[in-house]
DNA sequence: GCGTCCAGGTCTACC
DNA sequence: GGTAGACCTGGACGC
């Protein structure tokens, strides 16, 4: 069954695919030879299936799914790959930034800047989690553990590449797992007490992160409403923050430390503090142009995923 | 194959 | 507010 989707002019496919490493993490997978990105999807009406997304035309995507939907099950479909791929925001004032400054404007000219989400708040955020304090291979690990172990499997013989795949956990099935076996089967090791801590406060509704994409609450304190998920820290909760649509905190880890100094400093050490210096005249925009500035040589060599 | 060391963010205790 | 040490894992390295 195909679906098709007109997207907004400036709106890059691939560069929205690569714009970071999500895009390698189950559920999400990236078929180069089928040019398309793979994502299994679950319903509300409960139908879990294999969507394949791949842009038709210049104005347009397609979507194949592997099962046949209703009507409603098609909208779903639709909005959840629009918030995936960032296709109802509004990036023309970024852009407008950007055009500002010399070094910035292959950004509008590219339409770079759209960040790859999950369909849910609750799966980036925990996705975060596993990012903080290992190697890139260790959270593909715990992503596809998750996955894997606690996730609902997708059998569909009816596509050509039969493959096993799974969904992403529910909060529910997190919150219902012990911290010894996220700690030892999922190999999130020290982060067990946080995943399992943030799931049981969203199912005992102390948390409510879905509604954080729609928030009307000021950045800062939608910042230190993150913060308070044990195991989000300064990093996590910026990149957090640049998944809901907000820009105004930097998120440096050790990889986009690095890079800067590449880039703005010969390759000598400074501060956070320098770094947040250099990004201040950005204003609210500034996380988003310190990534585009860090990841620039993916556009212009070759994606890292 | 085994042991040791290191890198990677966040938390907690302490000053 | 700043700092030190602990947390846990995979990978690199030396033996």
């Amino acid at each position: 069954m195909k679906i098709t989707l007109k997207v907004p002019e400036n709106f890059n496919f691939w560069r929205t695919i690569y714009s970071h490493g999500w895009c390698a993490l189950s559920p999400f997978e990236v078929d180069k030879d089928a040019n398309c990105l793979k994502r299994v999807v679950e319903l509300s009406t409960g139908k879990r299936l294999v969507i394949d997304v791949f842009q038709s035309s210049k104005d347009k995507l397609s979507i194949i799914s592997s099962l046949n939907l209703t009507q409603r099950e098609n909208s779903e479909v639709i909005n959840q790959v629009r918030a995936c791929l960032r296709l109802n925001e509004d990036y023309s004032e970024f852009y407008n930034e950007a055009n500002k400054h010399r070094d910035f404007r292959w950004v509008a000219k590219t339409g770079a800047g759209r960040l790859l989400r999950a369909p849910t708040v609750f799966e980036d955020v925990i996705k975060m989690i596993c990012t903080t304090n290992c190697s890139w291979a260790l959270t593909e690990i715990m992503i596809e553990n998750l996955c894997e172990k606690l996730g609902w499997q997708i059998n569909d013989s009816r596509r050509l590449d039969s493959l096993s795949r799974w969904t992403f956990p529910t909060t529910e099935v997190i919150a219902d797992v012990s911290e010894k076996y996220l700690r030892k089967e999922i190999r999130a090791g020290y982060r067990a007490p946080y995943l399992l801590e943030l799931s049981q406060r969203i199912i005992n509704g102390k948390l409510n992160i879905d509604s954080w994409r729609e928030s009307t609450l000021s950045t800062e304190e939608l910042f230190k409403e993150v913060r308070s998920i044990k195991g989000v820290g300064p990093y996590a909760a910026g990149n957090i923050l640049k998944l809901l649509g907000r820009y105004d905190y930097l998120g440096i880890d050790s990889w986009c430390r690095k890079k800067y100094f590449e880039i703005h400093r010969n390759g000598r050490i400074a501060s956070d503090k320098v770094i947040e210096k250099h990004y201040k005249p950005f204003g609210k925009w500034k996380g988003l142009f310190f990534w585009m500035d860090v990841t620039k040589h993916w556009y212009e060599k070759k994606f890292p995923f």
